[in-house]
DNA sequence: CAATGTGTTCAATTTGTATTGAATTGTGAA
DNA sequence: TTCACAATTCAATACAAATTGAACACATTG
């Protein structure tokens, strides 16, 4: 079986198969959604389609990326947990798989993502509070009590969080 | 009280008291993080704020931002439901003042942007599937099982949203 | 119907983000 | 210590998204 390039110039993504192909895009359409570089889509995407441990190589010369690229994507994706690494014997190289349990993939993006903005935004809701109740801020009326209801949207989420961790059994 | 801006280039947002400055950054910040424009997240930001009717005018001069982005972020921001419009007799302008009410705003987030997105990602499951099945498409092993995978992803979500949407009152 | 006031559109520009690839660092083997 | 190889870094570049502003469409007024 064989997947040739179009004449002309040469395509490093020659050796893709079909089904891998539209697995990659399947992962590259659901990143965006949430605004991921293309690049980290299609780490993923391969590795999730192939289903077995790939080198950093593997990926620069399958996907026709940059090592950098390659690099970098992979720093997020073990980030978020999404990949693992994992070493042969005798050989130096990393090899990378795709964790593909969603319960897994949500616990990292919920832990590292969403608790670390959450945090954030309690910080930044603090200094607010403290701006306002400065009288030469020239809040304008009522504003206070709209922050107030900006709070109340905090507690709220928080509360989802360990909601949708049960649900999911994480 | 006044607020005036630093000798040299005139800026126009010289009227922002220090309070409304603080509530736009915030919610410019929350913008950020699901990835909507700078000029969206200003727009709301003193619309909540001030929480009186303002026109496009009023944002042009007192953001110092473009009609066009105006109007556009106004669009983005009727879409999803987080502002709404009413007219003054005898005034042409559009009137506009910021919903405030997470549960409003939620709705409209899960209603139009969420489920269209799910729906997108149910056809493109499907097409996944019908390619997988092609045995010239040279799926490798086991990838079929793990499309399954992606599919229970696909429900327990789905499940979610109504678990969330009851928590929230929606 | 011309003149004015209002919001929208969209090509050009600016700004921001992702990608590349050569240089660099790190590491294990000889 | 030197060599060979793997991964990372980061300045330069390519690409994508947001913003501008002038032209436009539409409605109302005199």
């Amino acid at each position: 079986m064989s997947f040739v390039a179009q004449a002309g110039r040469p395509n490093p993504r020659a050796s893709l198969a079909p089904a891998e192909r539209e697995v990659i895009e399947f992962f590259v359409n659901l990143g965006r959604y949430v605004s991921l570089p293309r690049s980290v889509g299609e780490i993923y995407g391969i590795l999730f389609a192939r289903g077995e441990k790939l080198t950093l190589d593997d990926l620069v010369t399958r996907l026709g990326m940059s090592k950098g690229s390659a690099s970098q994507g992979l720093r997020m994706l073990r980030g978020v947990g999404a990949v693992r690494i994992s070493h042969l014997p005798g050989d130096r190289k990393d090899y990378y798989e795709a964790e593909a349990e969603l319960p897994h993939l949500l616990r990292g993006f919920l832990r590292d993502q969403l608790a670390i903005k959450l945090d954030h935004a309690d910080r930044r809701l603090d200094r607010l509070r403290a701006v306002i109740d400065d009288p030469s801020s020239g809040a304008p009326d009522g504003l206070s009590g709209r922050v107030e209801l900006l709070r109340s949207w905090q507690h709220k989420i928080r509360r989802i969080v360990p909601l949708v961790s049960t649900f999911l059994k994480i």
